[in-house]
DNA sequence: CACTAAAGCGGAGGCGCCTCCGTTTATTAC
DNA sequence: GTAATAAACGGAGGCGCCTCCGCTTTAGTG
């Protein structure tokens, strides 16, 4: 499943791909969709698009230049969340032991859930039009984990009878809950305890 | 399958279900859902509210009181759609030869799919909530039509080798159609094809 | 009838959406 | 450096959404 340019825009400098963008407007691009990303987990998906702006620093009209629609600049910071996410992985394993990574990494995984459910409510119809967002992004995802998950049971710091399919589905209640106040704090708990489950009986004993 | 009242209310008189309303609320509210039928008709099922309001001679705040969000007027207009055609089945039977009694009931069909059509992709998350609504009308529609087909073929004004399920599914092409602005019109045409295709061979020829 | 409480009314006001276009700024050519 | 031009900016303005609350009307009661 090849991660193909969506039908909306992304800015990757990856391959020259469509014009490269004044550098005022670059800039300016890249801090609303910070800001947005901001705003978006603050306040939820309803989040003021006028407000962005402002804070971004520039004029209503900018935004919507760049992003024609709500839904274009929900995309676009989804995505950025994804791949964030996937990046994340890396890193952390790089400075923690594997199995602290793996936890910190879930952590945020919570976050991440938290993004797709509100964009998944706002965007069933942006969502028919434009499949491949999910699809190609949860492959991604669940590849993250999977490298997570080997490398703490490879030198012992979780248990070995277990693989990513089951972390993951394990995590499925981090999907079921309704969007009630507290799920972000419950998921977390979730977490911690999976943890607990997976560091119990591991070679390496803490 | 009863028609129970839905979660949003309903304000026919058949039982004295809730408390009836005072003589000028039921006036407006009348007045309201009237209005709101055309509007949404000629446009579209984003058609502004305030509009509505106005064209009904009452104040944005009255509207907003009876209902509180668009969906729920949106709701109450699809319903009284699906009665008034659903009733209509029995008064064109009663003044008309019974094929033309079928053809006009079957145009009036295709106002009424526009509505069902226009009211579903914008109910998506209403629809998961109240998942009565379409399933419950859509066996009385069916049934009407029933009654009329098996009228007509009885006394031979339309071919005796179809029945009510045959007819449905040869107007199963407006549904498919996607919201086009010659979409009406063509299912029109559509009808009266399919009316010479159930004349041609009946037992009375015209 | 007159009176009163409850029900209903309606529109001003605050906010958000989105478009349009005059002004500003980066880039390119000389 | 300067000029020309295309790109980008930004905010005013028009419209729609929705809430709130002071005013009006109705339906009872005596």
């Amino acid at each position: 499943m090849a991660t193909e340019p969506s039908a909306i825009a992304e800015q990757k400098a990856d391959a020259a791909e469509t014009k490269p963008l004044r550098a005022d407007a670059q800039r300016n691009r890249d801090r609303l969709v910070e800001v947005a990303a901001a705003m978006f987990a603050e306040r939820g998906i309803d989040a003021s698009l006028e407000e962005i702006a402002r804070r971004a620093g520039v004029g209503i009209g900018t935004l919507y230049r760049h992003f024609p629609t709500r839904e274009h600049l929900v995309e676009v910071v989804y995505r950025r969340e994804a791949e964030g996410l996937c990046a994340a992985a890396g890193e952390l394993a790089g400075k923690h032991p594997s199995d602290v990574a793996l936890e910190q990494w879930m952590q945020r995984f919570v976050d991440y859930i938290a993004t797709k459910r509100g964009l998944a409510t706002s965007l069933r119809i942006l969502l028919t039009t434009n499949s491949t967002l999910f699809s190609d992004t949860s492959g991604r995802v669940s590849q993250a984990l999977r490298q997570l998950v080997e490398a703490a049971v490879a030198d012992g710091t979780i248990r070995g009878d277990v693989d990513a399919s089951d972390v993951l589905h394990a995590l499925s209640g981090i999907y079921s809950a309704p969007d009630t106040p507290e799920w972000r704090d419950r998921s977390r708990r979730l977490v911690k305890l999976l943890m607990d489950g997976l560091r119990f009986g591991a070679v390496k004993a803490r």
